[in-house]
DNA sequence: GAGTGGTCTAGACCACGAC
DNA sequence: TCGTGGTCTAGACCACTCG
């Protein structure tokens, strides 16, 4: 309600100062809803794009979410999956399902998994890096969408040399039992260790829609690389994962 | 310049895909310079408003940035430092340096730690969930901003239980050699383990400010728990760090 | 139909940067 | 000084939700 005319901080940002600070004190709680846009038209003696312009700024910063016709109530927060990096190892693996579904299940979310593309691909730069391929050569793609609870949680792509994946289920809708990394030892590759790689970043108008994604809310790009025994990498494993809905955990020895 | 006035997708999103586009594609390159508003005014004939929420949305995602009387531009993205574990194992804290120190000094930036804060604190609740330590209770903080190559790239605060660190070098401003872990150790407390978890998210607007964030750039939250040989959580680290100078990366075995 | 958000205009005035 | 972005207004019209 100040709204201090003279201060040189622009009245929008004055604004969603007012509700940023509510929301963030506990004033508006979860699910609470924001007075209608007209309403603080009304309450700040301002303008409708003044108040839009505020808003925005409110829902670029992941505080709020508006529904048409409906009003802007501040955002509500989902369940948390959390990605530990036990979840790979060889006990977990023996269990039975691929990391992500045992995730889901512990959750008590019902899993789904999309397959979106199987095939040969020319390998895309983050991949020939890591795999032992030159740059553009074909290798094999998994890529899929996981759904965890419903909604789509992660973009999943896993590439493959190809000498590894032919004539075995990983080229197949459904890699079988334990997954590709299980066919992969059934094929003398044992897995010795993974790389796990991380950023954060905006997501692209195509991952905000296969993942729908609300305004304000990051991607975090996981990039897995997995090497047998013989020092070989076996798979790249890209994966475009919803950042409000998950949270990396990582325990390592500090020897 | 297709601006297609039939089409249902508004005009400012029409005019944001279409600058969008040609900066993927690489017709724009980092750096390049987008048309003035006025001038798209004139090539999309729209009004100067509907321009501005165009632009409003490439920042929002990271793509542009616009600097007030000199234009929008093509966001450069600037050297990306790699954290990985292996920065905390025994052989590279030995080396002297903290694992911060030792990153920057591998990437030939500049490195600068500013003491924002030394005293105690009631442990907030991200801490007392991993400290041994009760809701609230008293514990001492060390909370600091890094700078690398002289811009700041993370906030980070340290919390002891106020019984490891009395009378120790922690709570002065130099921690001295190998930093505060070798401290711990020192005193009988030899590091075993170390859990990091990480969460992405939009910054608050105080670390925009602090870490002086361009729009559209998001932050990740690392939590490191310090474990010890009798299995005590000795030191909880809660940094922010911007996502876009970062990456994080694990290396762990797959038995 | 009443109320809510969503889009767009035309124009005013201010603030910053470079020549 | 000129061109650039930054803020704000007053009002029009559309689209969605709910009773």
């Amino acid at each position: 309600m100040p709204i201090d005319i003279t201060s040189d901080r622009p009245v929008f940002k004055q604004i969603a100062d007012h509700y940023r600070d509510e929301i963030t004190r506990g004033v508006l709680r979860a699910g609470a809803a924001l007075p209608s846009e007209s309403q603080m038209v009304k309450t700040f003696g301002v303008s409708g794009g003044t108040v839009r312009r505020a808003l925005d700024l409110l829902r670029a910063e992941g505080l709020v979410v508006t529904e048409h016709g409906r009003g802007t109530r501040v955002r509500e927060r989902g369940a948390v999956v959390r990605l530990a990096s036990q979840r790979l190892t060889r006990a977990n693996r023996a269990a039975g399902l691929g990391g992500f579904a045992a995730d889901m299940r512990a959750l008590g979310l019902d899993y789904k998994q999309e397959v979106l593309y199987l095939g040969n691909v020319p390998a895309p730069a983050e991949v020939s890096e890591r795999l032992d391929v030159s740059a553009e050569a074909p290798v094999f793609a998994r890529r899929r969408r996981m759904w965890g609870g419903g909604v789509p949680m992660q973009l999943a792509d896993s590439y493959y040399p190809l000498d590894l994946v032919e004539g075995t289920p990983i080229v197949e809708e459904d890699a079988g039992p334990g997954g590709s990394y299980a066919r992969l030892e059934e094929r003398g590759h044992r897995l010795a260790s993974f790389r796990e790689e991380l950023q954060a970043r905006m997501p692209t108008e195509d991952e905000k829609k296969s993942l729908r994604l609300l305004p304000g809310v990051p991607v975090v790009s996981l990039i897995r690389t997995a090497i047998d025994t013989g020092g070989r990498a076996v798979e790249v494993f890209v994966s475009i994962v919803a950042a409000d809905k998950h949270v990396f955990q990582y325990d390592f020895s500090a020897d």
